[in-house]
DNA sequence: CTAAAGTATATAGTTACTATATAGTCAAGG
DNA sequence: CCTTGACTATATAGTAACTATATACTTTAG
């Protein structure tokens, strides 16, 4: 912008064009970001027309995560040069976010998704259906491990969920064996996995499942589970099922819905193959 | 994720899983947003891998901008409806944070663009050219306007900048016409103008500029613009051309890029006709 | 000339942590 | 069984980037 000697702006219509508080203009000069061109012997700030150019290269700089005192480090050792520098470190840093907010958008709408269908579900329906094809991806084994074992394993889990990015919105779930829930061992998980829509090349641990299922519905804490695999293995039997290879267990509602853990529900899946 | 009622995570394991600072948990806890499933007699906190889901939706609702009091009050009030509804809410927020960040791209690129033109120019250069067909955003009228005058057209011109999204990362110009620069007055501008390299339908105040002109750059503070315009006047002349209608001033190099006001510069682009 | 509207400084409060100081607890090795 | 190091806890203060408030001075409109 044009620094003419004529016109200024006092504080409060600066701060007006700027669309901040006046205030921070105030702190803005008090931590030497941006003074007035004039301040005149009642302490009265006058900024300049070309004042508002370097305010908003302030504001786009914030804009792209900033902080003030690296803003002010660029102002103090500026050049055309660091400010190429500069702008081409921001523009990867820019378009990182910009994915970043991608990827966000995409769980929102598997959340949406996921909760849509929960509201439409009928948790006292026990139906066998056919399962396609889906990729999960898996933990390391953490059939009898110890405390310390487990906490590795999620840790492991979780560490390459945020690496390669494979949180996709879906919930945690839990594998069971057939061997395990048979001994009536709800709580002793094999894996854990996660639901992979659009499963990249190149990541170990991936299971594909698909065949005949069972599907239930338990309401409340986890400790009750007991009596909904009862009632599932009636059914199971009723149709002339046997129980498969491995048991997939997850939540519908978790404390992110829902108050109470008598409220609560989760999914439970279990693979069956008819008897012959 | 599974409430499993065996294994359970101190607190700086489930800091590390969730990769904040232990502190932040602990905070977390004292403002009541997400508590351990387990507080033993001695105050220790006990997490369960259920709560990893929890905190993971609170992250979710943060990197979409949400206070920690607002993901609160939804807590207070959780249902799979409301939280449909605020995924709904959240999904158009960062639709538009998307948006925004494209558009912080594209200044991003401009501001390289331009400041790499800028290290190529040579400011001795006086040259007479053809102009290209170009848009300009223009404001109000501001010549021979009072400084309350000016203050509101300004306060227009950035505010419909900022409401139309016209900011496109170009400097903003002043024009001068014809008469106020041979009579001398080089800071009295008729116009602020900014380039719009993709023009939208709809937009007042847009002036297509095209023809032969005369360019040249100043250096130094703008009061002494006078002896750059004789220098262009001079060439002008020994060129067989006259001055057009309009003159255009932006500054190549600004306090964003310079300390001093010394090494400030300004491009001078003025309209000229050979003269029969 | 007065009142309203604007300016200034100084100080405290806000959010979401983060760091530090002090003290209690637990697990492994001698 | 005891010590040592690694953990845990609480309480408090500090941080960034404002934002609000209190008090006082200045400008401007009527």
């Amino acid at each position: 912008m044009l620094n003419k000697n004529v016109k200024f702006f006092t504080t409060g219509e600066f701060a007006k064009i700027c669309k901040v508080n006046k205030q921070t203009l105030i702190y803005y000069d008090q931590i030497g970001l941006l003074s007035p061109a004039i301040k005149d012997g009642k302490g009265y700030r006058y900024y300049s027309l070309a004042q508002y150019d370097f305010f908003s290269v302030i504001e786009l700089l914030k804009a792209v995560g900033m902080s003030l005192k690296d803003i002010q480090q660029y102002m103090a050792e500026k050049s055309p040069e660091n400010f190429l520098e500069l702008m081409q470190q921001q523009k990867e840093i820019v378009a990182q976010k910009r994915r970043e907010l991608e990827i966000i958008e995409g769980i929102i709408d598997v959340k949406m998704k996921t909760t849509e269908e929960a509201l439409h579900l009928h948790f006292d329906d026990i139906t066998i259906e056919y399962f396609p094809e889906a990729t999960l991806y898996l933990s390391k084994n953490i059939e009898n491990s110890t405390e310390e074992q487990f906490v590795k394993a999620v840790a492991d889990f979780i560490e390459e969920l945020d690496r390669s990015q494979l949180d996709t919105g879906y919930p945690i779930g839990g594998i069971t064996t057939r061997e395990q829930v048979l001994a009536g061992n709800y709580d002793n998980y094999s894996y854990l996995y996660i639901e992979q829509p659009h499963p990249r090349e190149g990541h170990p641990y991936f299971k594909a499942i698909e065949g005949q299922v069972i599907i239930g519905y338990h309401i409340g804490p986890s400790k009750m589970l007991g009596e909904t695999y009862s009632r599932l293995f009636k059914v199971m039997h009723e149709q002339g099922y046997q129980l498969g290879q491995y048991v997939y267990e997850e939540y519908i509602y978790d404390a992110v819905m829902k108050d109470r853990e008598e409220e609560y529900v989760t999914k439970i899946m279990m693979e069956v193959q008819k008897i012959q």
